[in-house]
DNA sequence: TGCGATAATATGTATATACATATTAAATCG
DNA sequence: CGATTTAATATGTATATACATATTATCGCA
């Protein structure tokens, strides 16, 4: 049959958002079934299921098999935000982009750093910069496992980023990021060229690859730096 | 027809995946057309469709229409963070729950802080503390215009906070939410018996309906916290 | 009444088909 | 040869249909 204009997936979705906005459909209601909603609106149940779905998927509906949907009690759960890939970052806002490796070498990881990854050999440990405009906007601590990745070990990274060269070499099957804050070293300091004081927004990711660990990374931030998304 | 075992969407989406990651097809390679790879795999391309749809949406895949479909050059992963519902998020560590209203007033804001957002009238300030068994969790510090809410005017917040009184009662219709790092004040300090030179983790967020800020809250968490998600 | 079996129901998924749309490649023309 | 038109192609979407699955409600029976 042909599609009649207006009953568009994303449609159905505007119409759902409308209906919860304006408190037609208030938190921790449940709304009508994808059938009654497919007669109401004038379109196909696979139509309304593929909206109902996607606001699901970004936790502004609660969907249950029997139980029927619901609006989330407590909606604007999700959030998306992608993850700093640094260079592309940069050259977003217009800037230059810039690496600057300042050490390599192979060392065991500090007691603590990589707990219980069962890391007992020496690592690549590699501490770089990534400037915009020439100004130093992220400092990065970086921690590789040969045993996963033994080719790393041939790999210089003065002039491509470890980042870049993981993302071209090394499989990756699992990660985990999280962000946090903390006061500055002071070599960060004088890096960044900020008081001692100044807080850094951090970021540090792990990486396996069939329950083996690939890379840890830290990343401190410029100060003033902020992550933002829209929801 | 009827569905064969081992060709439901999600089926295909881990063998892409396997694909990407053993490098059988690597960052910036073009994969096959759906019709191809529905063949290949046994199922319709409806389903194929379905589960590269999901890859490209977690930042993947990139697919244009007639282009057709590549792997990421760099899996700009899109990580999906839960916004900090602290209630949820203090109760989900088995902890305690608690809020207290530090302040209420009728204010005007601070010049800059809501900056271009038109507001001349006055605003109700509020400052409450999220606790976690007892202790200081998090500090927030909140905006509400009464201009698009005015029965807020009405409500003490003594025991119900600020979040969950607005998502049960006000609209919305977009937000912006941030993350950054500052050094505490003195009253921080104070309030997280912390030093005054640790470093707190802060978000920052603006919620609006039909244009019209709504609120905007600045929550800072006590020192060590982090913000975590598996990619 | 209590419990287990069974029916009813809403969502979840797969499929074939048809057409829409964006984009690229090829063909055509001045 | 360059520009423009046209065709080809991959993805995007809508639809009807059929069946799967989870969960709730109900019925029958002891």
């Amino acid at each position: 049959m042909k599609q009649a204009r207006g009953t568009g997936w994303q449609q159905v979705q505007d119409e759902v958002r409308r209906r919860m906005q304006t408190r037609e459909w208030a938190p921790g209601d449940a709304i009508p079934n994808e059938s009654d909603l497919a007669e109401e609106l004038g379109c196909a149940r696979a139509t309304v299921n593929r909206a109902l779905q996607a606001l699901a998927d970004d936790g502004l509906l609660e969907r249950r098999r029997r139980a029927g949907t619901r609006v989330a009690p407590l909606p604007v759960r999700h959030a998306r935000f992608r993850i700093p890939v640094l260079r592309q970052e940069i050259e977003a806002t217009g800037a230059r982009y810039g690496y600057r490796l300042l050490t390599r070498e192979m060392k065991m990881p500090p007691v603590g750093l990589l707990p219980s990854e069962g890391i007992s050999k020496e690592v690549l440990h590699l501490c770089a910069l990534h400037l915009s405009d020439g100004a130093s906007f992220a400092h990065e601590d970086r921690w590789i496992n040969l045993a996963a990745i033994p080719a790393a070990a041939e790999v210089d990274f003065a002039r491509i980023s470890a980042n870049e060269w993981l993302v071209q070499n090394a499989p990756i099957s699992d990660g985990e990021i999280s962000f946090f804050a903390k006061a500055c070293t002071v070599e960060e300091a004088a890096l960044f060229g900020c008081d001692r004081a100044d807080a850094l927004f951090r970021a540090e990711r792990k990486t396996w690859h069939d329950g083996q660990l690939i890379t840890f990374v830290r990343q401190s931030f410029r100060p003033g730096y902020r992550m933002t998304t829209r929801i």
